[in-house]
DNA sequence: GATTATTTCAAGCGATCGTTTTATACAGTT
DNA sequence: AACTGTATAAAACGATCGCTTGAAATAATC
């Protein structure tokens, strides 16, 4: 019944499943790894899969879902602060990218020496799983994006709400872009001040992102229409 | 030998498995589709991919590769063209955008009904292929990249080259997403003045990407180091 | 120590994978 | 009509896929 003193310390079978299918999978791609592979990466039997997930599709969904929670959270979090700290004003562009942002590379920065795997596996889930993601993921991003869109709408009146969608949108195809490529663009970025630390991609993106959701659209003008629901 | 007048009007099988391949793999991905999936599509036989490609990655490698000499060169063109014009001066970062992401939205456009495919397919390749692509392929785009590493050098001088090549990324991965959920953003945007088409999606990109380059360090300093090679 | 519940393992399930073989149908040339 | 190079087709290759089985090992409970 594991109840009471349980879990003494073993049972680490799933543990060691989990770490080598989301190095695996961060490496080559979800489609491209095999469960043998993850198992032998893992010391386990194939079975074991089976034993603690099911299918291999639910254990893809476990590890996608796994951080999600914590990482909404802190984004709201910093979302509310944020809405306390300007309450009489408006909430600046870059204090909502910050909170959108920061809360995913503390994040990654929390795995220690597994950063750059966790990095690539989240960018990933991010680019090649913008659809097909786990419901409660998916429930927690339209939550998010619609706060983002209010307080967007409050930063830039002149923008009509389709083509805040829009600017959203290529936000976080700058993140998912940053997330797969991190090691590449550090490795550009490794200089005098010693390793680029994690604020320094955070600023990067933040100041990018603020500069293109601060431009005006040119010339080209078009209404709106529905208000479909995306990811990342 | 098939000289003189003949191609009289057959073998379109190695069309129609490459169009079928094209569609499949920009629905589904790379790995989720196999050759029986393809050839049935196709109407053809599992060994005509062998008899006209030899593999599978070699099938993907010549889908890759079709449109990639004359989009090099339609964007070489427009800098060109850019350079011709601005000769006295220097070329605007948006002239510089447009030339770049103009012609992969042209070439998107020429393929009529099959534009929605070949845009995801697009995309696809970007977000997922990014690395192992095609060698014509990667140096074609190390060729473009440093010629808007060059020239966005001069738009923005006080960037320093390792800030621009994290820009140039920032950018590419605006349209490598966009290229990917271009089907969910333009139904987003469907509103009064009819189908939003490609100079709506050109414009906002390079709206949204101007913006972030133009955009300066807010605080963080860090130095250059080697001049990698990325794509995308 | 006997009994139960949990975890591991080897083995194999049917299905499907990419690729190949072999034979046949077809085209063009002589 | 005989020959030749090209294209298609059915069938099967060995390998690997996700998943399952049933028994052995291990740990927890009484």
């Amino acid at each position: 019944m594991s109840k009471g003193a349980g879990k003494s310390g073993k049972d680490d079978t799933k543990e060691r499943i989990m770490l080598a299918a989301e190095s695996l999978f961060a490496e080559r791609g979800f489609e491209s790894v095999s469960l043998r592979d993850i198992t032998t990466e893992a010391l386990a039997n194939v079975a074991a899969v089976n034993y603690y997930f099911g299918t291999k599709d639910a254990l893809i969904d476990e590890l996608i879902t796994q951080g999600n929670a914590p990482l909404l959270s802190a984004r709201m979090k910093l979302l509310d602060a944020a809405e306390k700290k300007y309450q009489i004003g408006i909430v600046p562009v870059e204090v909502v990218l910050d909170a959108v942002m920061r809360p995913m590379l503390m994040q990654i920065e929390d795995h220690g020496d597994r950063r750059d795997i966790y990095c690539k596996f989240m960018g990933r889930c991010m680019t090649e799983r913008g659809t097909n993601l786990p419901k409660p993921v998916i429930l927690g991003a339209q939550r998010l994006i619609k706060r983002m869109i209010g307080l967007l709408t409050d930063a830039l009146p002149e923008d009509e709400p389709e083509v805040l969608i829009w600017k959203i949108h290529f936000s976080f195809g700058v993140l998912g872009h940053t997330l797969m490529h991190d090691e590449l663009l550090r490795s550009i970025t490794k200089g005098a001040s010693g390793e680029p630390n994690f604020e320094v991609t955070l600023q990067r993106m933040i100041d990018f992102c603020k500069g293109g959701l601060n431009a005006g659209s040119s010339e080209v003008a078009q209404s709106s229409g529905n208000q479909g629901v995306f990811l990342f």
